[in-house]
DNA sequence: TCGAGAATTGTTTTT
DNA sequence: CAATTCTCGA
């Protein structure tokens, strides 16, 4: 929406609500981001309040920076002073300036879920649990699910209702002695830590209370209990709270966001005023009505109706297709006729799960469409990246055994998991740190034969150790690459995947680059008294840490595939939401419970209100998931949606076998059965046939820049394509990773 | 100690 | 189906 537009009456009555707690129950599309950055900009120009004085929250970053460049825009001066936020990344602000004041140090260590699988598997073999008994999954995640309510191990000790939650209870406790012991907090520790900090030090509390006498939470829905704890601690004194949510798009229950947070909101913060946007300016009439069909069925959701000044616009379409395949292709078929100007950026497929995205990138690339998928995998969860940020992560925190271990024999140097356990336990009888043992270890004669390599090890850090202080990260993570052998092994590999792992730690490399010159540009840190000792490596680890996804460049118009979940937030004139089907939206484990069915029900409205002009749902009838086929019906949401809005297409090739009967078996999966001749054959795509460009077009490669195709290819899983770069020279790749783009001129 | 091949296992969704 | 873990031979 255009920043310049008037304001509706409840928009405006929302702005100008300042003193106080206040309730913004702002419906998809009903413009909460425009109320909430107007809203600071009227605090500063209107009531004088300063920017220093300002505290807003999202819960990713990517809402976080779309905020911060919003206010810019419209606060004349001052802006930067202005906190925006997510909840972990302000916790750590607040925990690496205070939480040596709750015996921590403030050198702490961020781990990811990678590193809490290691981290827990450690802990299990130490109390002898077995891993197939208990999975260290669902211990982590009992875990995370106490720290959002608060527990701590003793509690949860001394909660511990049956044998199963003593065992965790055993978990919880030793995991969290080595992480103490290795000095670092999980993400949920973060917060958990935070409040801590905040109960225990009063002075510290009341210097944030005083600091951030406006405070604003975006996605208030999505909140867990510490995070409230959190927000009411820090509002307590002035009050100035303002939230704004949907309980309609709470979809996170999983993680533990509590929708009572918002439902009660007006108990925990009596006089609060509410304010209710209900007014749309999103989507067609049609999509909308389609979207309230679906979301009137959840019992237990506040009261409100999206309307829109819009017209009826085009009909929901509905389709039912024989197979996934069949869905693939037809969707990437109709967008391609759909988009004559090539303006590929207004469509987006939207899906359940992220095993689904793979099927539909084949399609398109096949039909040579430019998309860009959102999620999968996190580039910082790459291999590569991790390896190269644990050589990071011990020169910056010896103490961080994880990171050690994690490098100690990447690449190869001969030492193997029997010197490893025998410098763990060293480490353990005499209380060190795994990288302190190995210090110790050639002389003691622990490490018997690998003892020199764990002392060209220990140079090899040093050396690095010693040079962080004087290079930039860049090169620090060059030099380790060289020295390390890491580059030189990859070499070695010398396939297109090795290839694909260089180019990543490129993009890393760049990231870093990025990152040292933004932060010598403006210290938002430095006027905040904040002790300026944190090195630069430790930031940009942090910032790593917190943040999922590298933001790749949005050059060119693609269309989007993500996940519902991944979509929130965002719009597109036409989306397709691929898959509704029973068992798989909703997938099969929410069924028969109507709580989860109702979280289901709202993802399904979220992906509904993401659509502006034009909305297609389509099912298949067949589908391979997990490596079996199944048989799917159509989901149940698509019946809530009243039929005059919808038009509908069912696939010719569909024959008309009735579907087990529901209730007979809970997954209606036919494994065992004999594949129907007819699968495969009709539909096998022809090996990709078609990239979107031969031998001897100019393409352009998003880092390598312009260069002409040699050769392609037919490879095993993929095109291999050769490409002569005007600037860097002969580069093979593998086509669908490096999306190469055609030039037209 | 290491690599290749076999076996097994799993799914939501993410800061 | 694909990613991870396991097992075994050298």
């Amino acid at each position: 929406m255009a920043e310049n537009t008037q304001m509706n009456e409840r928009q405006r009555e929302a702005m100008e609500w300042t003193e106080g707690p206040e309730l913004i129950l702002a419906g998809a599309g009903s413009g909460k981001t425009r109320v909430l950055t107007h809203r600071i900009a009227y605090l500063i120009r209107e009531k004088q309040v300063s920017p220093w004085n300002i505290l807003a929250i999202t819960f990713t970053n990517k809402a976080a920076a779309e905020m911060r460049s919003r206010v810019d825009a419209l606060v004349e001066s001052g802006a930067e002073a202005i906190w925006v936020a997510t909840f972990h990344a302000s916790c750590v602000r607040i925990l690496r300036r205070f939480i040596d004041r709750i015996g921590y140090d403030n050198h702490f260590s961020i781990y990811d879920s990678d590193d809490q699988k290691a981290a827990m598997r450690e802990v299990m073999k130490k109390l002898n649990i077995d891993p197939k008994q208990l999975r260290e999954r669902s211990v982590l995640s009992a875990i995370s699910a106490a720290k959002n309510e608060m527990i701590d191990s003793e509690r949860y000790e001394r909660e511990a209702a049956d044998y199963l939650e003593t065992r965790i209870a055993a978990c919880y406790r030793a995991y969290q002695d080595l992480l103490r012991k290795n000095n670092a907090l999980d993400f949920d520790d973060l917060l958990l830590k935070t409040v801590q900090l905040f109960e225990a030090d009063p002075d510290v509390l009341a210097y944030y209370q005083e600091r951030f006498r406006y405070i604003m939470v975006d996605e208030y829905q999505d909140t867990n209990t510490v995070q409230f704890r959190f927000v009411e601690l820090l509002a307590k004194k002035y009050r100035n709270l303002c939230v704004v949510g949907d309980d309609d798009q709470s979809i996170y229950k999983f993680r533990g966001a509590n929708i009572k947070n918002i439902l009660n909101f007006e108990q925990a913060f009596p006089g609060a005023k509410v304010v209710k946007l209900e007014q749309n300016y999103r989507s067609s009439g049609n999509i909308l009505d389609a979207a309230n069909g679906v979301i009137q069925n959840n019992e237990g959701r506040k009261d409100k109706r999206l309307w829109t000044a819009a017209g009826r616009g085009e009909k929901v379409q509905l389709r039912r297709y024989a197979s996934a395949a069949e869905e693939a292709e037809q969707i990437t078929e109709e967008i391609k006729v759909r988009c004559q100007d090539g303006a590929y950026g207004r469509f987006a497929v939207l899906y359940r799960t992220n095993a689904q995205s793979r099927i539909l990138e084949e399609r398109f690339v096949a039909a040579g469409i430019p998309y860009r998928l959102v999620g999968g995998v996190n580039f910082y969860q790459r291999r590569e990246i991790k390896d190269v940020l644990a050589y990071l992560k011990t020169v910056a925190n010896a103490a961080d055994d994880l990171a050690v271990q994690r490098i100690l024999n990447v690449p190869k140097r001969g030492i193997g998991a029997a010197t490893v356990s025998a410098v763990g336990s060293f480490a353990a009888d005499r209380e060190i740190s795994f990288f302190e043992a190995l210090r110790e270890a050639p002389a003691s004669g622990i490490a018997g034969r690998s003892s020199e390599k764990i002392q060209r090890f220990l140079n090899l850090i040093a050396v690095f150790r010693r040079e962080s202080e004087k290079l930039p990260i860049a090169d620090l993570i060059r030099l380790v690459l060289e020295k390390s052998g890491y580059q030189e092994a990859l070499k070695e590999e010398g396939d297109l995947e090795a290839q694909a792992r260089m180019e990543n730690i490129e993009e890393l490399i760049s990231k870093a680059v990025d990152f040292e010159r933004d932060l010598s540009d403006v210290s938002d840190r430095a006027e905040e008294g904040l002790p300026a000792d944190l090195p630069p490596l430790d930031r940009f680890l942090e910032e790593v840490a917190l943040v999922a996804d590298i933001d790749r460049a949005e050059e060119g118009e693609r269309v989007t595939l993500m996940t519902l979940h991944a979509a929130k937030g965002l719009e597109f004139e036409e989306v397709y939401i691929s898959g509704m089907e029973e068992g798989l939206f909703p997938g099969n484990r929410s069924i028969d419970d109507s709580e989860e069915m109702e979280e289901e029900r709202r993802l399904c409205y979220v992906g509904i209100t993401r659509a502006k002009q034009r909305l297609s749902l389509s099912s298949a009838k067949s589908r391979i998931v997990n490596g079996e086929l199944r048989f799917h019906r159509e989901s149940p949401f698509l019946a809530e949606i009243p039929e005059e809005l919808i038009e509908r297409q069912k696939s010719a090739r569909i024959n008309d076998d009735p579907l087990p009967a529901s209730g007979a078996h809970r997954s209606s999966s036919y494994s065992g059965q004999p594949k129907p001749a007819a699968f495969g054959k009709i539909f096998q795509v022809e090996h990709m046939k078609t990239l979107p460009y031969e031998v001897g077009d100019r393409v352009r490669h998003a880092r390598f820049g312009v260069g002409s195709v040699l050769e392609i290819k037919d490879g095993k899983q993929d095109f291999e394509v050769t490409v002569e770069f005007d600037e860097l020279g002969r580069r093979k790749m593998l086509a669908g990773f490096a999306k190469l783009e055609k030039l037209t001129s």
